[in-house]
DNA sequence: GTAACGTACAACCAAATGGTTGTAGAAACT
DNA sequence: AGTTTCTACAACCATTTGGTTGTACGTTAC
């Protein structure tokens, strides 16, 4: 079964734009697995809280991610469904490129008879 | 059979960023399936030819399409290999999810003997 | 109650991005 | 030869990005 994508190009763009940064990769990664504070997240990367915070955001924005609170501190858990999607997406792209050879091939079936 | 994925942490950066265009997944697309010239290219799209020649530069430095000099014109096709290498990668995010399934299976499994 | 912790968010800054116009050169057409 | 076409690339500009520090506020621990 495939799944459903029915996103807009600024949804992609998100996607694709938050993937782009391999903090933020780490982060998706960490949390597919578990689900880390923002401040234990941070004690893995050489850069400020309020740095790691803002990737966070910007996962989020890409609902690669969802906070969830908990008491003073935000749980963050990775959305398989939106990494699914984007790879729905490429999919979409390598079946495009599958049509391009049976196009050939038939053209070429064409030319010799 | 699996692709193989050797990618730095800048190559990938690069992939995912020049995803992160509606414009470059656009000329993408096309490419798939044709190998337009990149002045035909720029017909399509409500802005300079210069752009979307540096459009064409973001995704041939990211591995995404290739030139090919015919003539006076060059000819772009795109390489569906990196895509499946970003779709490879994505899928290493999956696996991991389910690998925590597993997990917290097992965990289960071990709680209720 | 007070101190410490975790988070959110604003303000700021340097660098990268996505667009523009202009210039120059190689290839093709007349 | 001269003109047109296609490409490459530089210079410039506004906006976004990825980082910083500082401040404020709710929650937990003493």
């Amino acid at each position: 079964m495939v799944v459903e994508t029915e996103l807009t190009d600024d949804e992609v763009d998100r996607i694709f734009r938050a993937l782009a940064d391999a903090t933020r990769r780490d982060i998706v990664r960490r949390t597919l697995t578990a689900q880390p504070s923002i401040s234990e997240l941070a004690e893995y990367y050489a850069m400020s809280f309020a740095a790691v915070q803002k990737h966070v955001v910007v996962l989020e924005k890409a609902d690669l991610i969802t906070k969830r609170t908990q008491g003073r501190t935000t749980l963050v858990t990775a959305n398989p469904v939106a990494i699914a999607r984007a790879k729905g997406l490429l999919d979409k792209y390598e079946q495009l490129w599958h049509s391009r050879v049976t196009q050939l091939d038939s053209l070429l079936a064409q030319e010799s008879p």
